[in-house]
DNA sequence: AAAGACTGTCGGCCACCACCGAAACGTCGC
DNA sequence: GCGACGTTTCGGTGGTGGCCGACAGTCTTT
């Protein structure tokens, strides 16, 4: 007699998606939010493309994935928020152990991702951590009774053309800590996260650069910061290194 | 060229833990928050012990579980809240096809798990629901900018003997909404909901039913209603049906 | 229309793993 | 001490699933 209060067989389907490195490879690489081609996650998982059109199939039909077909390609990314949550969830239970950087051009490009990059739909990195830390100490947003806007908060989201109250929804907390593991600190996610991440691109103050990387714009840098209150250089990026050193 | 933002070979083993029914099963029956035996969890799992104990094995190793040992037994628990969230946000991925009561006494337990019960370290169930409710209701929680104490409900948790200030921690956000799979709606989980939960067995509010139920003690109704601002009546488990059957 | 690129299907190979029963180990009780 | 009980270890077995190469389909390009 089981007593089955849920029902093991699909926890442990969904959980077999996620328990295969080709399928989880696929999958952090979805994670920056875009939609690839099942030729390019193949070659990004390193394997056949047959092999990976399966993986994909699979990963379609258990949920974890959606697809956009156009012309000879097949575009796929993640189904929804709460699959890159989870994902970020259990990747966050593996402590990811410190990268090493191999090559000059590696480096510069994990410096580029650890300074800013998005997570999903939200920002990550430095900056992330920056645009939180900011919000705290200005007082939008407040830690003492959980996670949560002041009015001050919610009145500086109005003004970036963020409406909170649209936000909220029962599907999504509109905020959440999100652990970042190259700053080992909380960044914002959730619906408000994500809308400020996508009003930023909006506005232009962000860019996208390689990969996952992002990058604060000309225009966006002091913008930002002003926003935030804060000197144009508290979020500047670690200034380039002419040689090796690596900035604490 | 693998870009190995985080190391996949690791996540696909840490899904690969829960990538088993049988496994799955025991994480389930673990849920309840409770340390259970390696024969307690082979018979719930329907497996034969020494398979159950091969499996109890993987999870420790894998960091899920953790065990004690006490003379000729092995008891086993959840590694920590952690992964108690991962669980559940997996579980709440698969729509849980509302089980169909088979017997009556089948029904009478699934009222029971239905009307309170320990979802690992918290409350849920319809109570959950309703102190969640109540709590809103009386202004002593807010969603306005996310989900936060306003200060009338960091004072009422002193007043109840929960040091809010103490509970803040790096590691476990304070609150947390947790989806209820028979309610459809959330109840307080996080570091708060744990220790609200243990209080009101500490006060004797809450007493252990069979299994993961729980139910309200006769003195703990009126009291945690009181509590709440509410009618004694509005935390009553819904009226037993009354079929001849001796009330146990 | 033909050539090329992206993707899906099929068959086969191989490795892994969940399961069990039997037996060994340790603890508890008489 | 002896037996009972809970647990673990150890082969052996069967099924599942990841992988590839080859071929077929579909769309784009020349």
């Amino acid at each position: 007699m089981h007593t089955a209060t849920a029902d093991a067989p699909a926890l442990a389907q969904l959980a077999t998606l996620l328990a295969d490195t080709t399928r989880a490879r696929i999958c952090l690489a979805l994670l920056d939010g875009r939609a690839w081609t099942a030729g390019e996650l193949a070659r990004t998982a390193g394997v056949a493309p047959s092999t990976a059109s399966d993986h994909l199939s699979r990963l379609v039909e258990g949920g974890l994935l959606v697809q956009e077909r156009q012309g000879r390609h097949r575009y796929l990314r993640l189904a929804d928020p709460g699959v890159a949550q989870l994902i970020e969830d259990l990747a966050g239970r593996v402590s990811a152990p410190a990268p090493p950087a191999r090559s000059l051009r590696a480096a510069r490009a994990g410096a580029a991702l650890a300074y800013a990059r998005t997570c999903y739909d939200h920002l990550a990195g430095r900056l992330g951590v920056l645009v939180h830390d900011a919000l705290l100490r200005g007082g939008l947003l407040d830690r003492a009774g959980g996670l949560a806007l002041t009015p001050a908060g919610i009145a500086w989201c109005a003004d970036l053309g963020l409406p909170v109250v649209q936000l909220r929804s029962a599907r999504r907390p509109l905020l959440r800590d999100c652990l970042d593991w190259t700053e080992r600190r909380p960044h914002l996610s959730g619906a408000l996260g994500a809308a400020l991440c996508d009003r930023l691109f909006e506005l232009g103050w962000l860019a996208r650069g390689a990969g996952r990387a992002v990058r604060l714009t000309p225009a966006g840098g002091p913008a930002l910061a002003a926003a935030l209150d804060l000197a144009s250089d508290d979020l500047a990026p670690p200034a380039a290194p002419d040689t090796g050193g690596g900035r604490a």
